[in-house]
DNA sequence: ACAAGGATCCTCT
DNA sequence: GAGGATCCTTGTT
């Protein structure tokens, strides 16, 4: 028996609901899949955001009350699967962007083209397709009981963050803002190069000046 | 009414 | 590592 994850778990900051999302349940039919990389899009003045226009007819759903569904299309092609956070009136939302199959492996694969493996659940994309979540779904709550819902899972031991993927038209500060996190030492995550888990960053920055020899190390990044 | 570009994925080199 | 698929949203004329 699992626990669907109550309105209040969303109406909290982005990064914050971003954070706790890791580790958590999506289950859609018969398929469950356990989140494993995420990305926050915050209120206000995220240059990255959807909302950064303000309110639109498409971003509508990232700026009413917390807890529902907000998807749109990617290039055309995808559907990307955001969860709103924070108030209503603000527009903030979690982008799902890689997950871990719990159960219903054989329906993922069944909805899934091209090459299987390490690659199946990690891109926002495949996440979507492997839900069969599509534009219908925006605006869905998934705090009750429906096509799409959050349960309680196993929270992660260690999370990692990094910038996030694909925000090159934002401003510097928001393309660097670490707010793209996941499940550390996780394979099912993608581009892991860019994430550094939490605690080693300083160690990072100490071997890399011992390299230069003691010499002037460079300012931290982000 | 028009043009631009995107919170990606896959294939091929 | 580069490029094409593909279409909707958005801002501008």
């Amino acid at each position: 028996m699992s626990h669907l994850l109550p309105q209040s778990f969303y109406a909290r900051d982005a990064l914050t609901v971003a954070e706790e999302l890791l580790g958590q349940h999506i289950h859609a039919g018969d398929v469950v899949l356990r989140i494993t990389e995420v990305e926050a899009y915050r209120h206000p003045g995220d240059s990255a955001s959807h909302c950064r226009m303000g309110r639109t007819p498409r971003n509508a759903p990232m700026w009413g009350p917390p807890g529902h569904a907000y998807v749109y299309l990617c290039y055309g092609i995808h559907n990307l699967l955001n969860f709103v956070t924070d108030r209503e009136g603000e527009g903030a939302a979690v982008l799902i962007r890689s997950c871990e199959p719990v159960r219903g492996l054989p329906t993922v694969l069944a909805r899934r083209r091209g090459p299987n493996a390490p690659v199946l659940l990690t891109g926002p994309g495949k996440v979507t397709t492997a839900l069969a979540v599509d534009l219908t779904f925006t605006g869905r709550p998934l705090f009750v009981p429906g096509p799409l819902e959050v349960h309680e899972g196993e929270a992660p031991s260690r999370i990692a963050r990094g910038p996030r993927v694909g925000v090159g038209y934002a401003e510097l500060e928001h393309q660097r803002a670490p707010w793209r996190l996941a499940i550390a030492d996780c394979p099912w995550v993608s581009q892991r190069a860019t994430l550094v888990p939490d605690g080693e960053r300083a160690a990072r920055q100490l071997s890399r000046a011992a390299r230069a020899g003691g010499r002037s190390a460079r300012p931290a990044r982000g």
